[in-house]
DNA sequence: GCGACAG
DNA sequence: ATCTTGTCGC
């Protein structure tokens, strides 16, 4: 699905091009903002879903991206891949995306399907400068992305309803970023913002449209079991019932 | 200056 | 994120 993208770097753009000094990655990330977009811009009939996860290897030193493709509404697995590359970026607060989106570029670019939208692990424009990993991976693929974070990286909000569904307002600098959004009730909430292309509401209605059981939307959550398995380890069957 | 800080 | 043992619960 390379062609379909509208890079703002090279498809093969080598590795060391994403390692780049915090000030810089900091400017890009300041001129990349403009062009994100909240504006629902997704198919007609959304029927594949992608799940993305990184994890990594050899003490950090190898990231490993999972990417799970789902369609939607039965949740079968149609794809998955997973992507192995020399990390080249340290983690800093902020630059997750030039640290991680190496390997997922990777991983996606193994797919067969294009998915019709992806659901990444992290923030969308719930970030700083409004430009958290989903929302980077968006403006790349020039698709519609959603940034599920399982913590906070900045903002404030109220205490979330208790019940299942039940959200608050994600507010950074006078304005709304994202949701705080209980998936399951007694459990942590996700926070929920919009990556690209995509409007909070619509995020939440996706979110919670692929949740069965668990805290993780369903794409999300099977691409957290492939990303954190190690490379020969076998899959574990689990009772389908919903 | 001090504290916070996705994964 | 990763390291790392046991433990509570379905």
């Amino acid at each position: 699905m390379f062609e379909l993208m509208a890079h703002f770097l090279l498809p093969n753009t080598p590795l060391h091009e994403w390692a780049l000094d915090p000030r810089d990655a900091v400017a890009l990330q300041k001129r990349l903002a403009s062009r994100v977009s909240q504006t629902d811009d997704l198919p007609e009939t959304v029927t594949l879903v992608a799940g993305i996860d990184v994890g990594f290897e050899e003490g950090g030193d190898i990231t490993r991206a999972a990417i799970v493709v789902m369609s939607v509404p039965e949740f079968s697995i149609v794809e998955h891949r997973i992507a192995r590359i020399p990390t080249q970026m340290p983690y800093v607060p902020g630059l997750l995306s030039f640290r991680e989106l190496p390997a997922v570029l990777e991983a996606i670019s193994m797919l067969e399907r294009t998915p019709d939208l992806f659901m990444v692990d992290g923030q969308g424009i719930a970030h700083p400068r409004r430009m958290g990993i989903a929302t980077h991976l968006g403006l790349w693929l020039e698709r519609p992305t959603i940034g599920v974070g399982k913590s906070r990286l900045c903002g404030q909000h109220e205490a979330v309803p208790d019940h299942k569904g039940g959200w608050t307002e994600l507010h950074h600098r006078g304005e709304c970023i994202g949701a705080v959004l209980r998936t399951r009730e007694r459990v942590k909430p996700l926070y929920i913002s919009p990556g690209h292309r995509i409007s909070l509401e619509t995020s939440i209605k996706w979110v919670m449209g692929c949740l069965t059981r668990y805290k993780l939307p369903e794409p999300t959550r099977q691409a957290d079991k492939l990303a954190s398995r190690k490379p020969g380890a076998t899959v574990a069957l689990e009772p389908h019932i919903l």
